[in-house]
DNA sequence: CAAAATTCATTAGTATACAAATAGATTTTG
DNA sequence: CAAAATCTATTTGTATACTAATGAATTTTG
């Protein structure tokens, strides 16, 4: 018998070999990165900020869905961009339950400042793999959506 | 002029295409599928629990650096898991400081029974991808670490 | 058209995450 | 050895994330 022998509960199971393990791991590098970027924005709210700017505008809940966020989630991240001025909200006239979510002149001038850290951002995440290989891992990753 | 041009603010920049919000979706996508293989635990405090069956014990701050949480993450993953007897902690006897964390008989009993979801969560995570895609990805995910 | 179903936003509760500050214990160093 | 530096754990505060429940508004349907 060999004495590198596993416990007999570990059942061969590594968690660092795991995806989930790893993606976390990646993702706080990523997010890592994000701060030290853009100290201003939390990553989720450069996110609704950039979707905004990109739709032009939207209801508060369709926002969440374009950026992934429940309604739960979405509520705090825009009542603290709305807290900052970055975004304003009213009532929709058509429909009452409505709230339509819009970035002000503030917002859209952060936002455009942010662009170009940003891409720097991304170059920085891919840093360790070439160009070959970035494509290659989005593709990948985008298949796991 | 073409009649499809950005709004000036918005620079090109599509939120969609950022590695940093696919990594994000992808991740959702997983803790989805983990919390629906293993409504028991987190994913966290499955792996602060599966690093306890492999390494046997830990102090508190040790368990944290081998499964990528600060202090205070780790701190309250531990709490929740004393709280429910799955761990116990004593202060360690040579360096006061420490708190040495073990896995109960009742962890590691169900530590070994999540085993097989935690491999199938692994496989349901990766099932988009091929046998030969999945190296690529997990090869190329490691080094975004 | 009226009832049923859906949608929207909010609230409460739990669980990561991380920064920053703190206090006590241990190591390192001049 | 004593001062400085480091390490350990805790606490506080902020920000995601998600579930579940709620109430109000709108749409669908029989």
């Amino acid at each position: 018998m060999s004495d590198t022998q596993q416990n007999s509960v570990q059942q061969d199971y590594f968690l660092d070999e795991q995806v989930g393990f790893i993606l976390r791991r990646a993702s706080q590098r990523h997010l890592g990165i994000f701060a030290s970027r853009i100290p201003e924005l939390t990553p989720t709210q450069f996110a609704a900020l950039a979707k905004l700017c990109e739709l032009g505008a939207a209801s508060q809940n369709e926002l969440g869905r374009r950026t992934a966020m429940d309604a739960a989630t979405i509520k705090g991240v825009i009542d603290r961009l709305r807290k900052r001025g970055l975004v304003a909200t009213v009532k929709d006239a058509t429909d009452q339950r409505r709230l339509f979510v819009q970035a002000t002149a503030q917002g859209e001038e952060l936002f455009a400042s942010c662009v170009e850290p940003a891409r720097m951002i991304t170059e920085e995440t891919l840093a360790p793999l070439s160009e070959k290989e970035r494509l290659m891992f989005l593709q990948l990753l985008t298949k796991l959506i």
